[in-house]
DNA sequence: TTTAGCACTCAGCTTCATTGAGTGCTAAAG
DNA sequence: CTTTAGCACTCAATGAAGCTGAGTGCTAAA
């Protein structure tokens, strides 16, 4: 429907796009001719604007101003007109492979510290979703006798999630029993993923277990948590400051929506869900996200993963004025690096 | 040095601070003399809050505006004024009772719950500091071999807290000898708290063992990673937007520096750190505060014990206009709740 | 098709006067 | 000596009026 651009169009939006991507400052002609450097006048590139504001790429916040991109002049400049292979530099890149280099044992520090590192070189808020656990096949359990009347529950899975609980021991068991309980339990589970553990299959476990002794209710709720744990998946925040440095958010209702959302983390966990099934860098910009609160927003997300599995999700968010290509380079490189952080 | 106030410049005093906590705005004579219900006319209160105002317990914004407390003149409502024994109103203890109600198996849930309740039912923000691992003290270690070549170090307090770690084995090692090991790890830490656990301490176990056995030299990783953590312990923050409605943080740049602090974790911990060590509800009013970024805050703590040890703090932090009396009632249910819930 | 010229628009800033809440001071009343 | 009424004064807040400048759309000429 759309008929497409002719080149001089094409220049005259990338040109608005960039500045208007660098100042904040609705673009007025005048700034074009400077910026695109064809020997062109003012007068042209009003018509030229003129053009592609009716066919929506460009909008005025009033009368007598300069244009700014719509919504879909992004999209379009995404798609088209940016250049998709600048590539971060070294200060950054130094940066971003730092996140690991101390050793981080701990998943959860990896994740974190990823966020902060990927916030403050973009100067966007970032969310990282913490690695989903449903996904993670079984590899073994064990049962550790703490005690007389309690023991420990150790659940361990093919990407080196660790999950433990304490358990009551109902009665006494014998280390022989328990044994057989685990080798039981271990034999049934080996192999499935979490989420393919469903309420009825441990239901049969559990006819299963009591059939041969009465006792190990507790055992089955650490399973059931795993299971209910779909739902609380931990969304990690950086940078929520930047946000506030953006002249976009300069109004403080809109500083308290946006930290409102923040504070729900269910609703972050939706707005990294929705883009994490596709395995590339995906761009929402503006309306093309489902979540309301974030409709003035552009979302760049990628997808890290730990042997091959897709566990999570990293997104940068900010203003729909925002630098594409840098924070997609920069994504980039930060999904990269920590594919091979967590997978080694 | 500062004579006594007699009962009238009390009443007064008293009159403007609730004023001025309920409505946010300057207390004239006139409103004063509405509220304090004593038949004096507005020029005699203006004499006296004039004296107030000499005494250092009240301020003027500008010449013709009315009287707001000075942080002394909270202090001094604080400590001689207020009714210290209202108390939380059903709801609101309803809701506080509610937060183990579910079986909240970890305690870092618990943690954030509570956090959520006591922000929403103050209307300001809450900070709660995660258990302080160090102060527990060892229960017992497990090494429990997950493969050929790794084993699971697990490490219980008797506070209940357990971590756990996978560590490389380095060479085969048989069940016995592991178990030697272990207990002898038992015997010499078994009662210690973790932050008695000094590094000369770690290397003489390592003598020890090393002349008996040449290996597990990872098993103490998770030793000394333990006495790291002292630095490392997570600061829960609850309600953070709730900050953002109160008139005092209208200003942009306000709540830029307010989620810059509540981004530092270390401020975080510091801020509470300094208040933890008293047992009662500890009130700082702004300057008193040694943490500069919230100097114009006021913060209500208190700790919580599991098995009447203290291990982390709890606090409210709002504009030095803040309900006292209210807040100090709520924080002490949430704490008693909190005491009750950790120690079943 | 492009450009120069010109009238027009409109947000943002400054200026100025008005308003009203509240004060301090003084002198009279209790 | 204490309290009160009266009055002049101060000052933030509000809003109207006018100015400025960046930018546009349109038209006519190159």
């Amino acid at each position: 429907m759309t008929a497409p651009l002719n080149e001089r169009k094409k220049n005259i939006l990338r040109a608005v796009v960039l500045n208007y991507i660098k100042t904040a400052e609705p673009v007025g002609s005048r700034t074009v001719t400077r910026t695109c450097r064809t020997g062109l006048s003012p007068a042209t590139i009003r018509n030229e604007m003129a053009d592609l504001e009716e066919m929506g790429y460009l909008t005025q916040p009033h009368t007598s101003a300069g244009r700014i991109p719509s919504q879909k002049g992004y999209r379009y400049y995404v798609d088209n007109l940016m250049d998709p292979d600048e590539s971060c530099n070294d200060d950054e890149s130094a940066l971003i492979s730092s996140v690991n280099s101390e050793k981080m044992r701990e998943i959860e520090q990896i994740i974190v510290s990823s966020a902060k590192v990927l916030s403050s070189v973009t100067n966007q808020t970032c969310l990282i979703m913490g690695p989903q656990f449903k996904k993670s096949a079984f590899h073994q359990i064990r049962i550790l006798p703490l005690d007389e009347k309690r023991g420990l529950v150790v659940l361990i899975t093919d990407t080196g999630f660790i999950k433990n609980k304490v358990i009551d021991l109902q009665q006494n068991l014998s280390p022989g029993e328990l044994q057989q309980v685990v080798s039981y339990l271990n034999h049934k589970l080996c192999g499935l993923t979490i989420d393919q553990v469903t309420t009825s299959l441990i239901n049969e476990l559990k006819r299963d277990l009591f059939r041969r002794l009465e006792i190990l209710e507790q055992a089955f709720i650490l399973l059931e948590e795993s299971l209910k744990e779909e739902k609380q998946i931990r969304v990690f925040l950086g940078g929520t400051t930047n946000i506030l440095n953006q002249p976009e958010f300069k109004d403080v209702d809109k500083i308290r929506r946006m930290l409102n959302l923040f504070e729900q983390e269910a609703l972050l966990f939706k707005i990294l869900e929705d883009s994490s099934s596709e395995d590339d860098i995906v761009i929402r910009i503006g309306a093309e996200n489902e979540v309301a609160d974030i409709q003035e927003c552009a979302l760049v997300t990628g997808t890290y993963k730990i042997h091959d599995k897709t566990l999570g999700a990293v997104g940068v968010l900010g203003p729909t004025r925002m630098d594409y290509s840098r924070v997609i380079s920069v994504l980039r490189r930060m999904v990269d690096h920590l594919n091979s952080c967590l997978s080694s």
